[in-house]
DNA sequence: TATTGTTATACTCTATAACTATA
DNA sequence: TATAGTTATAGAGTATAACAATA
């Protein structure tokens, strides 16, 4: 809902609300880089589960999935897929025998790299049309928002399938 | 994935990407709206029914849904939905009788008006840390964006379900 | 034959709850 | 008994394709 003033005589949106413009931005930011890696057959919930394994290895599954906001039953899934392809490794804790270490192996690591680079395109196609200066004023504008919801850079709020 | 750097070395991302930050906004702000609009025991898929049928009444069901990017036959049930609860009207063509043309009822204007203060607190609670200044910044590159990306107004890309 | 709306069906994604194995 | 991971099941949401009425 952006109709700013829907009031009773039935107003059109001049002005499309800010909030508005975040979720369609940010939905076709979303779908815009699953296609893209898409290529590389990875869906974006693998995306980010690679990420959080990148950024922190050696968590175990329940660890990554209250990360990323979702349960552990769905994990089991998402490595196996990323396992098989030997990009992900599951290490038993000769500790504790129940639970897993995750870790990127080498092919892991350099898909990470591909993927940055896929990243970095994706965020050239999206910004492009604003300058440096204004790409620096965007980005400053809504990290601030980000703060100001409580959100942190690895969890997402339930949509983590759309998170890019 | 938002690591910028994501080289063979494996950086931590220090500044998370500014379509990672649209994608998590856009996700959070529909969210927010999601359970906003809950209390009025209404959808984001019936909400943008709404405001379509609102910003152009008569029209027909497959012009809508041409407009929301979904299919005729998931307006079905939507309309179904609304009429039942007396928001909106199916109102036959005498001309060419396979068509219904789309109208919101008395109640349905109300619902809108409610609609629009739910909308006006939910864009305050987003941007609540930004000054006016700052508000009107981000709005303007938002909408450069949006236009840079081809988006309309009242198409989505896709993901109509999060649309607010 | 083409088009509007509808229904029936199937598919994707995800969560919940029951299960196993370790502790 | 409690916890990590797994499996089985079920639910929400949506699209595809077949269908009926009208043109």
């Amino acid at each position: 809902m952006n109709d700013e003033d829907a009031a009773p005589g039935l107003r059109i949106p001049a002005r499309a609300g800010t909030t508005f413009l975040l979720a369609q931005l940010g939905a076709h930011a979303a779908q815009r880089f699953a296609e893209r890696i898409a290529e590389l057959e990875l869906t974006p919930p693998q995306t980010g589960l690679l990420r959080s394994v990148a950024q922190r290895p050696g968590q175990s599954q329940q660890a990554i999935a209250g990360q990323l906001g979702t349960t552990p039953s769905r994990l089991v899934g998402l490595v196996d897929g990323l396992e098989q392809r030997g990009l992900v490794e599951r290490r038993r804790n000769p500790d504790d025998r129940r639970n897993y270490a995750l870790y990127l192996t080498e092919a892991g690591r350099r898909c990470m790299a591909v993927l940055g680079r896929a990243a970095r395109q994706h965020e050239d196609a999206i910004c492009a049309g604003l300058s440096e200066t204004e790409r620096a004023q965007l980005h400053a504008l809504l990290t601030r928002l980000a703060t100001g919801q409580g959100l942190s850079t690895l969890a997402h709020p339930g949509y983590s399938a759309l998170t890019d």
